[in-house]
RNA sequence: CGGGGAGUAGCUCAGUCCGGCAGAGCACUGGCUUUGGGAGCCAGGGGCCGCGGGUUCAAAUCCCGCCUCCCCGACCA
């Protein structure tokens, strides 16, 4: 922080401001493999809220969390035939380890469809056993061709739901229920307008019946897809044999959903609101919602703005608010007003000493 | 993957054409003075000049190969 850089307006080169502010708020860097990038503590923080509030949603509507193993055998990919079509030109495969050459390729995962129904074939005989309902926080991997920080990366950190159901109808409403899901996060914590819909054929899923889109309006009045809901309807249950016995005693192939989203959300936020002077974050996913600035002249009068600041703080803090107090020495309190905007924190406390004096802040909104 | 641009200190870049001591501003460290919208002075620290090879007495600079980033396109859940 500190450094007085200027950022490219948005209205001369869009692409410019928005690799310039990930890199100015400390958003990610980037590392020496292609496409791939490291996420800050600051961007992290973002994303540690964005994964809090959507897990709470995805409890709350009965799923539960696990853990499936970041590699697949090659010919797991290959059952499904569109699926394998869709994705195999962008897998990564291990081929060795150490210098032995493994008897069957891994494939790092770019999604887990192919990991995942091998194993809820042992899960489920009975209609007793359904719905699975389940998600898991993990990475993944595409070899994307050209990659941009958050919205298109090598390697993504994503979460993705699995669920298996009776019907076609209850396979249809999980759907659905998700992509509402996604439309309240994006909406309620992202304060970020959406458009859903159903893609297009070619669009759709690599495996899928219907996918269902959000799509959200960036600041450079384009659309960016910021997360997907899939109806796979029976095929993953038909590719990988997933069948269950019904009341009556027949055995059918289960229904089945998917659906994610991933840190392209950090990206859609950033460009959702960010403007010239930096990013503008949504209370609920900014990791400092206050920042206390206390300005001072001399030694008494740091010893007492500091004071009342810390008690500033701890009231905030005391109320639930996520408060920092900047008070880091040798650095001018306008100084300190850039860094912070540029991070878009919502809300800026400025205590001097005449505040101090008076009982009272200074409140500047982002 | 095709076309174009770029890679030198943490960042932005000069130096490369025309080979000859590794540079500037900002950032960083220490000291003093400062602090209500990007502070000043003084003194310092910091380099695999993207990587590998070649040419040469001598390479950041010339030649070859590769890697990474950016832009346009194609591709893409």
């Amino acid at each position: 922080m500190g450094n007085g850089t200027r950022l490219t307006p948005q209205s001369e080169d869009f692409s410019a401001w928005y690799n310039e502010i990930v890199q100015q708020a400390e958003m990610a860097s980037h590392s020496p493999v292609r496409g791939c990038m490291v996420i800050r503590p600051y961007g992290y923080r973002i994303w540690e809220l964005m994964q809090a509030g959507l897990d709470g949603m995805f409890k709350a509507t009965g799923h539960e969390n696990a853990y499936f193993p970041l590699f697949l055998p090659k010919s797991a990919l290959d059952r499904e035939a569109e699926h394998v079509e869709g994705f195999a030109p962008e897998t990564a495969i291990v081929t060795h380890a150490g210098r032995v050459e493994l008897d069957e390729p891994l494939v790092v995962r770019p999604t887990s469809e192919a990991i995942i129904w091998p194993i809820l074939r042992d899960w489920i005989h009975s209609y007793r056993d359904l719905p699975v309902l389940l998600n898991q926080w993990v990475n993944v991997v595409r070899w994307e061709k050209r990659t941009r920080p958050f919205l298109r990366t090598t390697e993504f950190l994503w979460q993705e739901g699995h669920t298996a159901h009776q019907s076609e109808e209850e396979a249809e409403e999980e759907t659905r229920r998700m992509l509402g899901v996604y439309r309240t996060f994006m909406e309620d914590w992202m304060a970020m307008p959406v458009i859903t819909g159903l893609k297009t054929d070619s669009e759709r899923f690599a495996g899928a019946i219907r996918t269902y889109a959000l799509e959200a309006l960036m600041r450079d009045n384009k659309a960016l897809q910021a997360g997907t809901s899939h109806n796979l309807g029976q095929n993953f249950a038909r590719a990988f044999d997933v069948r269950y016995q019904t009341e009556d005693g027949e055995h059918v192939y289960v229904w089945s959903t998917s659906w994610g989203v991933s840190t392209r959300l950090i990206g859609g936020l950033i460009m959702a609101h960010g403007d010239d002077v930096g990013l503008v974050l949504p209370p609920r996913l900014a990791p400092h919602q206050a920042v206390i600035v206390p300005i001072w002249r001399n030694d008494d009068q740091r010893g007492t703005v500091l004071e009342a600041g810390e008690r500033v703080r701890a009231a905030l803090e005391e109320a639930g608010m996520r408060v920092h107090l900047d008070g880091r020495e040798g650095v001018n309190p306008g100084a300190k007003y850039y860094d912070w905007e540029r991070k878009g924190v919502p809300l800026r406390l400025e205590i001097g000493p005449r505040d101090v004096e008076s009982g009272s802040v200074m409140a500047v909104r982002r």
